[in-house]
DNA sequence: ATTATCTATAGATCTATAGATAATGC
DNA sequence: ATTATCTATAGATCTATAGATAATGC
């Protein structure tokens, strides 16, 4: 119907990519279709190809995305290893998961995946085994990366296990026996 | 074409759930059609619903046939938990997801489905727990369900991130040091 | 007669494209 | 003139159903 200036396009598709970076992490990388993604950016199925040229192409873009978004939020607001396990294993961020880390909402898609993908989410991998390290209090002897590893992988297991099960007691309580396990193996 | 006795029909039955018990674990349970599910089974997509009531029936049915998989082999081959640990965090686990644990490898598909879906697949992680529980060895002081809890977390975050990784090396050190470290924190 | 499976297809949905429309921007 | 978006649709695919076919089993 109309014609766009060149800033709106622009903004068109940042808001495509904002949502479908949501809407991918809360109903995986197919669980919802172009058609949704742009009648929720407020558009049509046909400008979609003018912004991308498939639809794995915005699958890349929306993950590169959700990992900008955490790397921005989490650097700042989690400065030690405590508060990193405590947000991490929450039930707000169990709850959020349209807004949380990509790491753990789309790691069984992720092995489905073409090989872009991939690359994208291991970037975002390596980013938190950093700030993890970054993390390690020098009371913990041995090697920081490992046990960064260590963490992320009951990070990834517990919070992908609490969405997982339909029982809300037993939900609450693996987050909250990983993260006072996780706690105590390193202490502050 | 044909008709065909009760007792083949059974094998018939038998052999739907078998493939797609395999293919959901390997594909994500929306990752492959009936049509595809019966051509691999021998037979057409217009059989299928003499079988089964829905498409969602047949999920439950193949995570259910999963679980009952895990419990047989599991049991027996496992007596220890180093050795537990050990054959979970494997490279031939991980490359072999058609027939591995499916609380990893649905764990997002899981938290994304049915009630039914999820009840099935809640009776395999308590199952699961209650066997690391059974191995845990007495030296370990504390809450032994606790510390299954943390082990189960890290063997699906460890097992899913080995799969995503594009990079083996990276896959390989991942499964390598949550397994060492799980064997140090939990001594035989 | 019943039934296990087949062929064929309705109806829904999804990706991608074609052509029209109405602004932008030289 | 260019282009950002729209409407419309082609072609593929998926679930589920209808009706035909050829054995089973009373």
């Amino acid at each position: 119907m109309m014609g766009r200036s060149q800033e709106e396009k622009a903004q068109s598709r940042h808001r495509i990519v904002a949502i479908a970076s949501r809407r991918f992490r809360e109903l995986g990388l197919g669980g919802i279709s172009i058609a949704d993604i742009m009648k929720e950016a407020g558009m049509t199925v046909g400008g979609f190809y003018r912004h991308f040229e498939s639809r794995d192409e915005l699958v890349c873009e929306a993950m590169a995305a959700a990992c900008q978004e955490m790397e921005d939020s989490v650097l700042t607001k989690q400065p030690t290893l405590k508060l990193s396990i405590q947000t991490y294993l929450s039930e707000t961020h169990r709850d959020e998961i349209s807004s949380g880390c990509l790491v753990s909402s789309l790691v069984n898609d992720t092995a489905r995946s073409t090989d872009d993908v991939r690359k994208v989410y291991a970037e975002r991998l390596e980013a938190s085994l950093r700030l993890l390290e970054s993390q390690m209090p020098d009371a913990c002897e041995g090697e920081f990366r490992e046990k960064a590893i260590l963490i992320y992988s009951a990070y990834v297991g517990a919070l992908g296990l609490s969405r997982a099960v339909p029982d809300s007691e037993l939900s609450r309580q693996i987050l909250d026996v990983v993260a006072s396990q996780l706690i105590s193996l390193f202490p502050v």
